[in-house]
DNA sequence: GCGTTTTCATGACATTTGTCATGAGTTGTG
DNA sequence: CACAACTCATGACAAATGTCATGAAAACGC
């Protein structure tokens, strides 16, 4: 047995990325690494805290937007899970509101696909020594950007209505009377001080609201 | 010294993708192939252009969607230009209409960022054999999804109208009547089979048409 | 040169969207 | 419990959007 004094077991990982190449990519690369090991990859979110909770990793990597269940959603199973794993987002954007809902959902890393897999690394071994990465990029802006001022009603409306869904529609959808809708929309408009609701949508989602 | 005599020379790669964190890890991992040397690596179309006529490199990867210049542009500027650099286009989408414009603009390949590492290295390799490679998956799709069937004024004022800038806004723009800015959303909105513009901006999207 | 397509325009009309005032029931917090 | 925030609704009006008919000029292919 013999646990070695200076503690040489390698930092088992765990990568949740939809996209193939990325994964693989990464995969090979920090397995190259002599102190990390990637125990198992998954290609969304339900997959990724399947195979978190039989293996119990000690981090795991994971992209925002997957299939199934999101980054931010898997985050916030683990930490409410009775795993030890600690997350590391892994995303294209830097938006202030990803950022917040992933620190909300106990995140320990949120770092950029802009930054190079060496970055990677090093945030591997900082959040398994106990430290907490966000990229410094984000750091700053994420405060002066302000809180998500949308109630949930209104971010269930206005994703609807920026792909395109009539007010009619939605109020199917959502068995509300349709001048509901429109008055939800109008206060969302209102609020981002957008000009209709389809730049209402694009405001709120490029600052990750939606 | 000594070349030897079974033609050892590696296949020279220039990679163009302005995610640096996949663009690293591509190169890293085509580097460990014996026949495959990336030579360079560029965040844009238009750095990539200037890497080519300087290094004359056998392949060009490049994603499409790209700041400066698409991998679309950079497709075609290749193609007239006076280098002999043969492009495979690597991206996410499965979009038919991306697939058609990248042959069009004289793409050599098409592969999605779906697959593995693997596959792009063994792509390159027959690519540069003088083979075509296109993604399984769009071959098929491509041809029943049918033609673009919008005209440059369509899609120019879609593109707009799908970011929610009003029809005065782009009449503005475009020097357009306001009445004439609708009418061709009109016309777009019906070829496309949608219910409003920006139902007609996602379709249109979806297949590659914007 | 003739037909087709594209471009651009007007006007008129129906529909959808956005704004505002107003009010009632619910939930949560201090 | 009081206050605030959220939810849902109506009705009325203004503004933007979508549809249709119609026509004229330019560009393109054959």
């Amino acid at each position: 047995m013999s646990n070695a004094s200076k503690s040489e077991k390698p930092i088992r990982v765990l990568i949740a990325e939809d996209q193939t190449m990325l994964r693989g990519a990464l995969a090979a690369l920090l397995n190259l690494e002599r102190d990390i090991a990637v125990v198992a990859q998954a290609a969304n979110g339900r997959e990724a805290l399947r195979l978190a909770s039989e293996l119990a990793p000690d981090i795991v990597i994971t992209d925002i937007e997957m299939p199934e269940r999101s980054g931010l959603e898997l985050a916030s199973d683990l930490k409410s899970g009775n795993g030890k794993a600690r997350v590391i987002i892994l995303t294209t954007f830097a938006r202030p509101g990803y950022l917040r809902r992933a620190l909300d959902a106990g995140a320990f890393g949120y770092l950029l696909k802009e930054r190079p897999v060496s970055e990677l690394a090093e945030a591997i071994r900082r959040v398994h020594a106990g430290l907490r990465v966000i990229d410094p990029t984000l750091a700053a802006d994420a405060w002066n950007a302000g809180e998500d001022p949308l109630s949930d009603r209104e971010r269930q409306i206005l994703n609807r209505a920026g792909e395109g869904i009539s007010s009619a529609e939605i109020a199917a959808q959502l068995r509300l009377s349709e001048g509901t809708v429109r008055n939800y929309l109008s206060d969302a408009i209102n609020k981002l001080g957008a000009t209709n609701r389809v730049d209402a949508a694009r405001i709120a989602r490029s600052r990750g609201w939606l």
